[in-house]
DNA sequence: TCTGGGGTCCTAGGACCC
DNA sequence: TCTGGGGTCCTAGGACCC
Protein backbone atom coordinates (compact mmCIF):
# COMPACT_ATOMS: atom_id res chain seq x y z
CA UNK A 1 0.00 0.00 0.00
CA UNK A 2 1.60 3.34 -0.65
CA UNK A 3 1.27 5.17 3.39
CA UNK A 4 2.19 8.72 1.20
CA UNK A 5 -1.16 8.92 0.10
CA UNK A 6 -3.46 10.54 2.28
CA UNK A 7 -6.31 8.40 4.06
CA UNK A 8 -9.37 8.81 6.30
CA UNK A 9 -11.21 7.02 8.31
CA UNK A 10 -14.62 6.97 10.53
CA UNK A 11 -14.49 4.57 13.15
CA UNK A 12 -18.60 4.18 14.35
CA UNK A 13 -18.87 2.75 17.35
CA UNK A 14 -22.32 1.68 19.34
CA UNK A 15 -21.80 3.07 22.89
CA UNK A 16 -22.75 0.61 25.44
CA UNK A 17 -23.87 -2.11 22.48
CA UNK A 18 -25.33 -5.33 24.64
CA UNK A 19 -27.05 -2.66 27.04
CA UNK A 20 -28.13 -0.22 24.28
CA UNK A 21 -29.62 -3.00 22.40
CA UNK A 22 -31.86 -4.30 25.48
CA UNK A 23 -32.29 -0.69 26.29
CA UNK A 24 -34.10 -0.20 22.23
CA UNK A 25 -36.63 -3.16 23.09
CA UNK A 26 -37.54 -1.80 26.40
CA UNK A 27 -37.93 1.89 26.79
CA UNK A 28 -38.30 1.47 30.93
CA UNK A 29 -34.21 0.30 31.07
CA UNK A 30 -33.29 4.09 29.91
CA UNK A 31 -31.53 6.08 32.58
CA UNK A 32 -31.56 3.48 34.90
CA UNK A 33 -28.12 1.22 35.96
CA UNK A 34 -28.27 -1.76 33.86
CA UNK A 35 -25.76 -5.06 33.53
CA UNK A 36 -25.54 -7.26 30.97
CA UNK A 37 -24.03 -10.56 32.10
CA UNK A 38 -22.51 -13.75 30.44
CA UNK A 39 -22.62 -16.90 29.89
CA UNK A 40 -24.33 -19.22 33.18
CA UNK A 41 -24.54 -15.14 34.55
CA UNK A 42 -21.26 -15.13 35.82
CA UNK A 43 -19.68 -11.64 34.32
CA UNK A 44 -20.59 -8.82 33.59
CA UNK A 45 -20.06 -7.88 30.07
CA UNK A 46 -21.80 -4.76 29.57
CA UNK A 47 -22.42 -1.96 31.56
CA UNK A 48 -24.86 1.28 31.25
CA UNK A 49 -23.39 4.82 31.94
CA UNK A 50 -24.91 4.54 35.35
CA UNK A 51 -22.77 1.28 36.12
CA UNK A 52 -19.90 2.52 35.19
CA UNK A 53 -20.13 5.55 37.39
CA UNK A 54 -20.35 3.62 40.16
CA UNK A 55 -17.01 2.28 39.52
CA UNK A 56 -18.02 -1.33 37.91
CA UNK A 57 -15.16 -2.76 35.65
CA UNK A 58 -16.02 -4.97 32.86
CA UNK A 59 -15.45 -8.36 33.50
CA UNK A 60 -16.29 -8.27 36.95
CA UNK A 61 -17.80 -11.35 38.59
CA UNK A 62 -21.58 -10.76 39.25
CA UNK A 63 -21.58 -12.06 42.69
CA UNK A 64 -19.07 -9.94 43.81
CA UNK A 65 -21.17 -6.88 43.05
CA UNK A 66 -24.46 -8.27 44.45
CA UNK A 67 -24.31 -5.87 47.22
CA UNK A 68 -23.70 -2.48 45.09
CA UNK A 69 -26.45 -3.79 42.62
CA UNK A 70 -29.28 -3.96 45.26
CA UNK A 71 -27.54 -0.75 46.70
CA UNK A 72 -27.95 1.18 43.28
CA UNK A 73 -30.87 -1.32 42.00
CA UNK A 74 -29.12 -2.67 39.05
CA UNK A 75 -30.88 -4.25 36.17
CA UNK A 76 -28.82 -7.77 35.53
CA UNK A 77 -30.13 -9.18 32.61
CA UNK A 78 -28.44 -12.43 30.89
CA UNK A 79 -27.07 -12.06 27.23
CA UNK A 80 -29.06 -12.63 24.22
CA UNK A 81 -26.53 -13.07 21.40
CA UNK A 82 -28.87 -13.66 18.63
CA UNK A 83 -30.82 -10.33 19.43
CA UNK A 84 -26.66 -8.32 19.42
CA UNK A 85 -26.24 -10.14 16.59
CA UNK A 86 -29.54 -9.07 14.33
CA UNK A 87 -29.01 -4.91 15.40
CA UNK A 88 -25.03 -5.25 14.84
CA UNK A 89 -26.28 -5.93 10.87
CA UNK A 90 -29.31 -3.75 10.91
CA UNK A 91 -26.68 -1.03 12.29
CA UNK A 92 -23.88 -2.64 9.56
CA UNK A 93 -25.87 -2.19 7.13
CA UNK A 94 -27.15 1.42 7.42
CA UNK A 95 -23.53 2.41 7.66
CA UNK A 96 -22.72 0.50 3.72
CA UNK A 97 -25.43 3.96 3.00
CA UNK A 98 -22.41 6.22 3.56
CA UNK A 99 -19.22 4.57 2.01
CA UNK A 100 -18.73 2.18 -0.13
CA UNK A 101 -15.88 0.38 1.57
CA UNK A 102 -16.46 -0.68 5.21
CA UNK A 103 -14.80 -3.30 7.32
CA UNK A 104 -16.79 -4.60 9.82
CA UNK A 105 -14.56 -4.77 13.20
CA UNK A 106 -16.67 -6.49 15.62
CA UNK A 107 -20.52 -6.91 16.62
CA UNK A 108 -20.50 -3.24 17.61
CA UNK A 109 -17.37 -1.12 15.56
CA UNK A 110 -16.72 -0.55 11.84
CA UNK A 111 -14.27 1.28 9.92
CA UNK A 112 -15.28 3.47 7.16
CA UNK A 113 -13.49 5.01 4.40
CA UNK A 114 -14.07 8.41 4.15
CA UNK A 115 -11.46 8.76 1.06
CA UNK A 116 -12.84 11.00 -1.96
CA UNK A 117 -16.55 11.77 0.13
CA UNK A 118 -15.18 15.58 1.01
CA UNK A 119 -17.16 16.89 -1.87
CA UNK A 120 -20.80 15.33 -0.41
CA UNK A 121 -20.55 16.83 3.03
CA UNK A 122 -19.47 19.99 4.54
CA UNK A 123 -17.56 18.80 6.78
CA UNK A 124 -17.27 15.38 7.84
CA UNK A 125 -18.55 16.20 11.30
CA UNK A 126 -21.75 16.60 9.42
CA UNK A 127 -21.28 13.39 8.24
CA UNK A 128 -20.79 11.77 11.64
CA UNK A 129 -23.87 13.60 12.84
CA UNK A 130 -26.07 12.39 10.31
CA UNK A 131 -24.69 8.73 10.89
CA UNK A 132 -26.13 9.14 14.23
CA UNK A 133 -29.37 10.90 13.51
CA UNK A 134 -30.05 7.50 11.11
CA UNK A 135 -29.05 5.22 12.84
CA UNK A 136 -30.59 6.22 16.04
CA UNK A 137 -33.89 6.42 14.30
CA UNK A 138 -33.57 3.44 12.35
CA UNK A 139 -32.18 1.38 14.54
CA UNK A 140 -32.57 3.00 17.98
CA UNK A 141 -28.88 2.69 19.09
CA UNK A 142 -26.85 4.95 19.87
CA UNK A 143 -23.11 5.80 18.40
CA UNK A 144 -20.22 7.73 18.58
CA UNK A 145 -18.27 8.52 15.51
CA UNK A 146 -14.29 9.28 15.29
CA UNK A 147 -13.10 10.70 12.08
CA UNK A 148 -9.19 10.70 11.63
CA UNK A 149 -5.90 10.19 9.25
CA UNK A 150 -5.31 6.24 10.31
CA UNK A 151 -6.86 3.67 12.28
CA UNK A 152 -5.41 3.98 15.48
CA UNK A 153 -5.93 7.84 15.44
CA UNK A 154 -9.70 6.82 14.58
CA UNK A 155 -10.03 5.24 17.55
CA UNK A 156 -8.68 7.80 19.80
CA UNK A 157 -11.09 10.18 18.06
CA UNK A 158 -13.93 8.08 18.75
CA UNK A 159 -12.76 7.98 22.63
CA UNK A 160 -12.65 11.64 22.58
CA UNK A 161 -15.94 11.52 21.37
CA UNK A 162 -17.45 9.38 23.89
CA UNK A 163 -15.36 11.13 26.59
CA UNK A 164 -15.57 14.59 25.99
CA UNK A 165 -19.62 15.94 25.96
CA UNK A 166 -18.33 19.40 24.22
CA UNK A 167 -17.80 17.51 21.21
CA UNK A 168 -21.53 16.21 21.27
CA UNK A 169 -19.97 12.96 20.00
CA UNK A 170 -18.73 13.04 17.05
CA UNK A 171 -14.80 13.90 17.05
CA UNK A 172 -12.95 15.03 13.30
CA UNK A 173 -9.23 15.25 14.57
CA UNK A 174 -8.47 15.80 11.54
CA UNK A 175 -10.02 19.32 11.40
CA UNK A 176 -8.67 20.16 15.05
CA UNK A 177 -5.41 22.79 15.06
CA UNK A 178 -2.09 20.60 15.60
CA UNK A 179 -2.35 22.53 19.18
CA UNK A 180 -5.66 21.40 20.56
CA UNK A 181 -4.35 17.52 18.78
CA UNK A 182 -1.64 17.95 21.38
CA UNK A 183 -3.48 19.05 24.58
CA UNK A 184 -6.19 16.58 23.99
CA UNK A 185 -3.11 13.85 23.88
CA UNK A 186 -1.55 15.06 26.56
CA UNK A 187 -4.30 14.46 28.76
CA UNK A 188 -5.29 10.82 27.45
CA UNK A 189 -3.28 7.79 29.46
CA UNK A 190 -1.35 5.63 26.79
CA UNK A 191 -3.09 2.73 28.14
CA UNK A 192 -6.42 4.05 26.08
CA UNK A 193 -4.48 3.99 22.58
CA UNK A 194 -5.16 0.64 20.48
CA UNK A 195 -2.55 -2.24 20.70
CA UNK A 196 -1.09 -0.52 24.15
CA UNK A 197 -2.47 -2.88 27.11
CA UNK A 198 -1.63 -3.92 30.36
CA UNK A 199 1.96 -5.20 29.96
CA UNK A 200 3.11 -3.04 27.30
CA UNK A 201 1.76 0.61 29.42
CA UNK A 202 3.20 -0.88 32.48
CA UNK A 203 6.91 -0.87 30.77
CA UNK A 204 5.69 2.63 28.79
CA UNK A 205 5.10 4.00 32.01
CA UNK A 206 8.89 2.37 33.53
CA UNK A 207 10.07 4.47 31.15
CA UNK A 208 8.66 7.76 31.67
CA UNK A 209 5.79 7.65 28.88
CA UNK A 210 2.57 8.21 30.41
CA UNK A 211 0.34 10.17 27.65
CA UNK A 212 -0.72 9.40 24.41
CA UNK A 213 1.24 12.67 23.74
CA UNK A 214 4.37 11.00 25.18
CA UNK A 215 3.84 8.01 23.23
CA UNK A 216 3.62 9.68 19.83
CA UNK A 217 6.80 11.87 20.43
CA UNK A 218 8.74 8.54 20.85
CA UNK A 219 10.86 7.40 18.01
CA UNK A 220 9.50 4.56 16.08
CA UNK A 221 12.79 3.03 15.56
CA UNK A 222 13.13 3.04 19.45
CA UNK A 223 9.78 1.68 20.00
CA UNK A 224 10.22 -1.17 17.42
CA UNK A 225 13.71 -2.14 19.68
CA UNK A 226 11.50 -2.52 22.90
CA UNK A 227 8.69 -3.64 21.86
CA UNK A 228 8.66 -4.87 18.11
CA UNK A 229 7.30 -4.00 14.79
CA UNK A 230 3.31 -4.56 15.94
CA UNK A 231 4.23 -1.15 18.29
CA UNK A 232 6.22 0.54 15.97
CA UNK A 233 3.21 0.93 13.27
CA UNK A 234 1.06 2.23 16.21
CA UNK A 235 3.85 4.94 16.77
CA UNK A 236 3.34 5.71 13.09
CA UNK A 237 -0.22 5.64 12.76
CA UNK A 238 -0.48 8.23 16.10
CA UNK A 239 1.52 9.96 13.74
CA UNK A 240 -0.83 10.19 10.85
CA UNK A 241 1.09 7.58 9.06
CA UNK A 242 -1.64 5.28 8.06
CA UNK A 243 -0.21 1.34 7.79
CA UNK A 244 -3.44 -0.67 8.72
CA UNK A 245 -5.45 -0.60 5.91
CA UNK A 246 -8.92 -1.05 5.59
CA UNK A 247 -10.04 -4.72 5.55
CA UNK A 248 -13.69 -5.15 3.70
CA UNK A 249 -13.61 -8.70 2.98
CA UNK A 250 -13.67 -10.68 6.20
CA UNK A 251 -11.32 -13.47 5.60
CA UNK A 252 -12.16 -16.78 6.87
CA UNK A 253 -11.54 -17.51 10.23
CA UNK A 254 -7.98 -19.86 10.93
CA UNK A 255 -9.47 -21.46 13.86
CA UNK A 256 -13.12 -21.97 15.26
CA UNK A 257 -13.54 -22.33 18.82
CA UNK A 258 -16.12 -23.18 21.19
CA UNK A 259 -15.87 -23.41 24.71
CA UNK A 260 -18.37 -22.90 27.79
CA UNK A 261 -18.03 -22.88 31.41
CA UNK A 262 -20.32 -25.20 32.57
CA UNK A 263 -23.27 -24.27 35.22
CA UNK A 264 -21.89 -26.72 37.90
CA UNK A 265 -18.83 -29.27 38.07
CA UNK A 266 -18.77 -32.50 36.26
CA UNK A 267 -16.57 -35.29 37.37
CA UNK A 268 -17.68 -37.87 35.27
CA UNK A 269 -16.15 -38.37 31.54
CA UNK A 270 -19.83 -38.93 30.30
CA UNK A 271 -21.50 -35.51 31.26
CA UNK A 272 -18.04 -34.12 29.61
CA UNK A 273 -18.18 -35.98 26.57
CA UNK A 274 -22.34 -34.52 26.19
CA UNK A 275 -21.05 -31.27 26.73
CA UNK A 276 -18.50 -31.43 24.21
CA UNK A 277 -20.54 -32.60 21.77
CA UNK A 278 -22.61 -29.90 21.62
CA UNK A 279 -19.42 -27.63 21.18
CA UNK A 280 -18.64 -29.44 18.59
CA UNK A 281 -22.01 -29.42 16.66
CA UNK A 282 -21.79 -25.54 16.94
CA UNK A 283 -18.32 -25.74 15.86
CA UNK A 284 -19.49 -28.09 12.56
CA UNK A 285 -22.25 -25.47 11.66
CA UNK A 286 -19.59 -22.74 11.72
CA UNK A 287 -16.84 -24.51 9.44
CA UNK A 288 -20.11 -25.31 6.64
CA UNK A 289 -20.97 -21.44 6.93
CA UNK A 290 -17.28 -20.33 6.03
CA UNK A 291 -16.94 -23.21 3.48
CA UNK A 292 -13.92 -24.62 5.02
CA UNK A 293 -12.13 -27.93 5.90
CA UNK A 294 -10.59 -28.80 9.14
CA UNK A 295 -7.69 -30.59 9.02
CA UNK A 296 -7.07 -31.40 13.23
CA UNK A 297 -9.20 -31.06 15.90
CA UNK A 298 -8.01 -29.61 19.66
CA UNK A 299 -9.88 -30.83 22.50
CA UNK A 300 -9.29 -29.20 25.63
CA UNK A 301 -10.95 -29.81 29.76
CA UNK A 302 -9.89 -27.50 32.97
CA UNK A 303 -10.90 -27.59 36.72
CA UNK A 304 -12.02 -24.57 38.26
CA UNK A 305 -8.71 -22.23 38.91
CA UNK A 306 -10.86 -20.25 41.30
CA UNK A 307 -11.59 -23.11 44.07
CA UNK A 308 -8.07 -23.07 45.46
CA UNK A 309 -9.34 -25.80 47.68
CA UNK A 310 -9.53 -28.37 44.91
CA UNK A 311 -6.91 -30.54 43.50
CA UNK A 312 -6.18 -28.49 39.60
CA UNK A 313 -5.88 -30.23 36.40
CA UNK A 314 -5.96 -29.01 33.05
CA UNK A 315 -4.94 -30.41 30.41
CA UNK A 316 -5.85 -30.53 26.41
CA UNK A 317 -4.27 -32.67 22.87
CA UNK A 318 -4.81 -32.64 19.00
CA UNK A 319 -6.28 -34.88 16.95
CA UNK A 320 -4.86 -35.17 13.34
CA UNK A 321 -8.01 -36.47 10.68
CA UNK A 322 -7.19 -38.73 7.88
CA UNK A 323 -8.35 -36.47 5.89
CA UNK A 324 -9.97 -32.45 5.81
CA UNK A 325 -13.35 -33.13 6.47
CA UNK A 326 -16.81 -30.51 7.67
CA UNK A 327 -18.42 -33.82 8.56
CA UNK A 328 -19.85 -33.11 12.08
CA UNK A 329 -19.40 -36.96 12.63
CA UNK A 330 -15.87 -37.42 11.82
CA UNK A 331 -15.35 -33.91 13.85
CA UNK A 332 -17.11 -35.59 17.30
CA UNK A 333 -15.57 -38.47 16.59
CA UNK A 334 -12.13 -37.23 16.77
CA UNK A 335 -12.85 -34.82 19.63
CA UNK A 336 -14.28 -37.57 22.06
CA UNK A 337 -11.11 -39.77 20.85
CA UNK A 338 -9.09 -36.84 22.50
CA UNK A 339 -11.20 -36.48 25.38
CA UNK A 340 -10.12 -40.07 26.69
CA UNK A 341 -7.33 -39.38 25.85
CA UNK A 342 -7.21 -36.44 28.25
CA UNK A 343 -10.26 -37.14 31.11
CA UNK A 344 -8.60 -37.75 34.28
CA UNK A 345 -10.88 -39.49 36.92
CA UNK A 346 -11.08 -37.94 40.36
CA UNK A 347 -10.82 -34.03 39.18
CA UNK A 348 -13.80 -31.30 39.14
CA UNK A 349 -14.16 -30.05 35.92
CA UNK A 350 -15.31 -26.71 35.37
CA UNK A 351 -14.98 -25.96 31.18
CA UNK A 352 -14.46 -27.90 28.40
CA UNK A 353 -13.90 -26.82 24.76
CA UNK A 354 -13.15 -27.89 20.93
CA UNK A 355 -11.07 -26.05 18.62
CA UNK A 356 -11.28 -26.82 15.09
CA UNK A 357 -7.28 -25.93 13.07
CA UNK A 358 -5.68 -26.03 10.06
CA UNK A 359 -8.65 -24.64 8.29
CA UNK A 360 -8.58 -24.43 4.61
CA UNK A 361 -10.92 -23.63 1.54
CA UNK A 362 -13.43 -26.91 0.64
CA UNK A 363 -12.41 -25.92 -2.84
CA UNK A 364 -8.35 -25.97 -2.48
CA UNK A 365 -6.10 -28.43 -4.01
CA UNK A 366 -3.61 -29.53 -1.78
CA UNK A 367 -0.49 -31.99 -2.57
CA UNK A 368 -0.65 -35.20 -1.61
CA UNK A 369 2.25 -37.63 -1.55
CA UNK A 370 1.39 -41.03 -2.09
CA UNK A 371 4.59 -43.45 -1.01
CA UNK A 372 4.67 -46.88 -3.05
CA UNK A 373 6.95 -49.47 -2.28
CA UNK A 374 9.90 -47.92 -3.87
CA UNK A 375 8.78 -44.54 -5.29
CA UNK A 376 6.86 -41.85 -4.19
CA UNK A 377 4.38 -39.92 -6.24
CA UNK A 378 2.74 -36.63 -5.73
CA UNK A 379 -0.86 -36.16 -6.85
CA UNK A 380 -2.99 -32.69 -6.51
CA UNK A 381 -6.13 -33.15 -4.70
CA UNK A 382 -8.48 -31.76 -2.14
CA UNK A 383 -9.01 -35.28 -0.44
CA UNK A 384 -6.77 -38.98 0.09
CA UNK A 385 -9.71 -40.72 -1.27
CA UNK A 386 -9.54 -38.76 -5.25
CA UNK A 387 -5.81 -39.12 -4.73
CA UNK A 388 -5.58 -42.66 -4.70
CA UNK A 389 -8.17 -42.19 -7.20
CA UNK A 390 -5.65 -40.57 -9.49
CA UNK A 391 -2.80 -42.73 -8.86
CA UNK A 392 -4.94 -45.89 -9.53
CA UNK A 393 -5.44 -44.02 -12.76
CA UNK A 394 -1.71 -43.55 -13.65
CA UNK A 395 -0.56 -46.97 -12.51
CA UNK A 396 -3.45 -49.26 -13.42
CA UNK A 397 -6.07 -50.56 -10.19
CA UNK A 398 -4.68 -51.55 -7.15
CA UNK A 399 -1.48 -49.81 -6.79
CA UNK A 400 0.02 -50.70 -3.15
CA UNK A 401 0.17 -47.59 -1.29
CA UNK A 402 2.34 -47.68 1.96
CA UNK A 403 2.04 -44.79 3.75
CA UNK A 404 1.00 -41.17 2.80
CA UNK A 405 1.94 -37.09 3.69
CA UNK A 406 0.96 -33.90 3.01
CA UNK A 407 2.29 -30.47 2.56
CA UNK A 408 0.55 -28.21 4.75
CA UNK A 409 0.26 -27.53 8.22
CA UNK A 410 -0.93 -30.84 9.91
CA UNK A 411 -0.42 -32.68 7.37
CA UNK A 412 3.38 -32.85 7.43
CA UNK A 413 2.84 -34.35 11.10
CA UNK A 414 1.67 -37.34 9.05
CA UNK A 415 5.02 -37.29 6.75
CA UNK A 416 6.36 -40.57 5.63
CA UNK A 417 4.66 -42.85 8.14
CA UNK A 418 4.34 -46.28 6.39
CA UNK A 419 1.77 -48.97 7.04
CA UNK A 420 3.36 -52.10 8.58
CA UNK A 421 2.01 -54.09 5.93
CA UNK A 422 0.86 -53.24 2.12
CA UNK A 423 -2.10 -52.02 2.01
CA UNK A 424 -4.79 -49.98 -0.30
CA UNK A 425 -6.91 -49.33 2.09
CA UNK A 426 -6.61 -45.66 3.84
CA UNK A 427 -8.09 -46.87 7.33
CA UNK A 428 -5.42 -49.19 7.47
CA UNK A 429 -2.46 -46.89 6.98
CA UNK A 430 -1.29 -45.17 9.99
CA UNK A 431 -2.47 -41.92 11.69
CA UNK A 432 0.17 -39.64 13.97
CA UNK A 433 -1.78 -38.73 16.86
CA UNK A 434 -0.14 -35.95 19.01
CA UNK A 435 -0.26 -36.82 22.48
C1' DT B 1 -22.11 -20.76 46.20
C1' DC B 2 -21.29 -17.78 42.12
C1' DT B 3 -15.37 -15.86 38.26
C1' DG B 4 -17.04 -15.07 29.73
C1' DG B 5 -16.08 -16.61 25.01
C1' DG B 6 -14.30 -15.76 21.35
C1' DG B 7 -10.23 -14.30 18.05
C1' DT B 8 -5.37 -12.37 15.88
C1' DC B 9 -0.41 -11.62 15.35
C1' DC B 10 4.47 -12.01 16.67
C1' DT B 11 8.60 -14.22 18.51
C1' DA B 12 11.73 -17.64 20.12
C1' DG B 13 13.39 -22.04 19.96
C1' DG B 14 13.65 -26.83 18.42
C1' DA B 15 13.53 -30.33 14.73
C1' DC B 16 14.78 -31.45 10.44
C1' DC B 17 16.75 -31.13 5.86
C1' DC B 18 20.30 -29.98 2.58
C1' DT C 1 34.25 -39.79 13.96
C1' DC C 2 34.41 -35.00 13.76
C1' DT C 3 32.63 -30.55 12.21
C1' DG C 4 28.83 -26.24 10.08
C1' DG C 5 25.48 -23.02 8.58
C1' DG C 6 21.15 -21.66 6.47
C1' DG C 7 16.31 -22.31 5.52
C1' DT C 8 11.83 -23.90 6.75
C1' DC C 9 8.31 -25.75 9.40
C1' DC C 10 6.16 -26.37 13.69
C1' DT C 11 4.92 -25.37 18.50
C1' DA C 12 4.36 -22.83 22.63
C1' DG C 13 3.72 -18.80 24.79
C1' DG C 14 2.77 -14.04 25.27
C1' DA C 15 0.70 -9.94 23.99
C1' DC C 16 -3.27 -7.67 22.21
C1' DC C 17 -8.37 -6.94 20.68
C1' DC C 18 -13.73 -7.00 21.39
Amino acid sequence: MNTSEKQLFALVDVNNMYVSCERAFNPRLQNIPVVVLSNNDGCVVARSNEVKALGVKMGVPWFQIKDLAKQHNIIALSSNYTLYGDMSNRVMTELREYSPHIEVYSIDESFLSLNGLNGLWNSFTTLGQDIRTTISRNVGLPVCVGIASSKTLSKLANHIAKKRIEFNSVCELSALSTNHIEALFQSIDVSEVWGVGRKISEQLRSMNINSVAELKACSSKNIRSHFGVVMERTVDELNGISCLSLEEVSKAKQQIIVSRSFGKLLLTIDEIAEATASYMTRAAEKLRIQKSLCQSVYVFIQTNPFRGQDKQYSNGCVVPLIEPTNDTRILLDAALKGLTQIYRAGYWYKKSGVMLMALSSENQQRQISLFQTSTTDTVKSNNLMSAIDKLNSIYGRDTLVIGRSGVDKQWSMKAELVSPRYTTNWNELPIALAN
